[in-house]
DNA sequence: CTGAAAGCGCTAACAA
DNA sequence: TTGTTAGCGCTTTCAG
């Protein structure tokens, strides 16, 4: 016959909603604008993936907005991916008594648990990869963001330069976009002295950052080589393709929520991360030979 | 003090878990691959943001599952965005007495209201566009896909090329993904007679499809004038910019969840629907003068 | 105006 | 085995 359970009794029942919170700290003023994002794009879909075989279902959240706001979901525990620095919603959940979920800032904390990417090997793996290609002169675009990831690219970058002795040049984007960051690779390229190899951080449609370099005159690679933090499949079509350093939202997904449902389940205050390593996908844009 | 209600009690008491499910029909290889797509990224964050300003929150499900295998959430209503001919989840769901909210292809149906895009008007304007931008053969790239949007935009590019005595030219793409079109687009550029506009349906990068016209050789919009749909930003800032037909997905999500939420506070079980225009933003690929 | 009680629909424990 | 009951935490109603 046509009985259904009704779900909400169950849930009271078990005293428990099987429903966890998925926000994206970065993004504060467009709250929504992540998913435009490749990277966002696939951790969000991998996060999903991974809530519903452990029997939890995602809630979508809005960058930048508090607990508050929410408080009448019976979330279980909330995952903040790519928290600002000193973002206030993890201050928030923590002081709600929420479990958090987020990156290796909330390290150490009580009722958080995190993943992230081994951000000082992956800067240090590109900038090598980009030297070995004849790169003497790496130029950084990067996002003026506060997130840990482009905080310790800046520092990785930094070091980086100092152990070789070379000048930093690096072009600060100042929101997120495909114009603004072709602009910035623009600007970038035209620096003097030119810069002969590019880490460009922010994210922009591959196959733009080739039309940048090729309306300025630059040949890739053999004028400057370059490797784009990105997820975007388009990085494998362009023309060059384009070396791209993955940031492995997939993969991050899973082993967090492995984490964190172990973590709910085994009822653990104690703080757990986990640290996972960057994919180097080397492609015609950076290798060169002189 | 520290005293936070439960929701869960809140929630059954109340009678209602303000929560909305949200499933893509498509993609069913790839239940959460539809992120991917800048135009259903665009619609899930818009369906969101449109949801919380409602008071509802929305909950990811993975594409090409039934309700069975989530029926233990206390969802109100469950979105289903494009669904494949005759989607065994609509089916699935009517029958649960869940209401469903869908595109056109459930209009009429009890439990079921709709939005969405009027595909006929779109179509003949974007291949009237081409034509006047001198194109006498335009070609069709189009998923092979039964979204009733997909179907119908064939059905309106036949009807179009009858009206105007010209002979068919549609290139199928077997599976989504840049590589997949890109091919597909040098396919239709690489046919006898060569056509001399495209309509580029699949979702592709737009720079990625001018790079392939730049490969064959052949200058856009001189020799061919190009429309890509696509919700991609890239388009703008290609090279030359592509004019790109909107689906609109913000609008269609804002205006689906108004007439969701008031016929969900209404307790309405009589079928409603809203048709919306497509836009077409006119850039130099496709504007060319004799 | 303050306080007690019923009941939302389920499940787990217990009684028959 | 089958049937009854208590209680999850809240809100609303009703009594004091």
């Amino acid at each position: 016959m046509g009985y259904r359970p009704n779900a909400t009794a169950r849930q009271l029942r078990a005293g428990r909603a099987r429903l966890i919170g998925y926000v994206v700290g970065e993004f504060a003023g467009e709250p929504w604008a992540y998913l435009d994002s490749p990277y966002f794009a696939r951790l969000t879909g991998a996060t999903s993936a991974a809530a519903l075989r452990h029997g939890y279902a995602l809630v979508m959240l809005p960058a930048g907005t508090l607990q508050r706001e929410w408080a009448d979901l019976p979330l279980e525990a909330v995952i903040v991916a790519d928290p600002v620095q000193d973002d206030p919603l993890v201050e928030d959940l923590l002081a709600a008594r929420i479990p958090v979920f987020s990156d290796a800032s909330v390290a150490g904390r009580t009722g958080a648990h995190w993943v992230d990417i081994d951000t000082d090997a992956a800067v240090r793996e590109s900038l090598d990869h980009l030297r070995a290609g004849g790169a003497r002169r790496p130029a950084l675009v990067l996002p003026d963001s506060t997130t840990r990831f482009h905080r310790e690219t800046l520092a990785a970058y930094r070091a980086w330069c100092a152990r070789h002795g070379t000048p930093e040049r690096v072009t600060l984007v100042p929101t997120p976009g495909n114009g603004p960051v072709v602009r910035a690779v623009e600007q970038a390229l035209t620096a003097d002295p030119r810069p002969d190899g590019l880490f460009v951080v922010a994210e922009a449609s591959p196959p733009l950052v080739m039309d940048a370099a090729r309306r300025l005159g630059l040949a890739v690679p053999a004028d400057v080589r370059v490797i784009c933090v990105s997820e975007d499949e388009s990085a494998a079509h362009a023309d060059p393709p384009v070396s791209t350093l993955s940031l492995r939202p997939a993969d991050v997904a899973e082993e967090g929520m492995s984490l964190l449902v172990s973590a709910l389940e085994a009822d653990g205050d104690t703080p757990q991360g986990v640290l996972l390593t960057a994919r180097l996908r080397a492609r015609k844009s950076s290798m060169h030979r002189n």
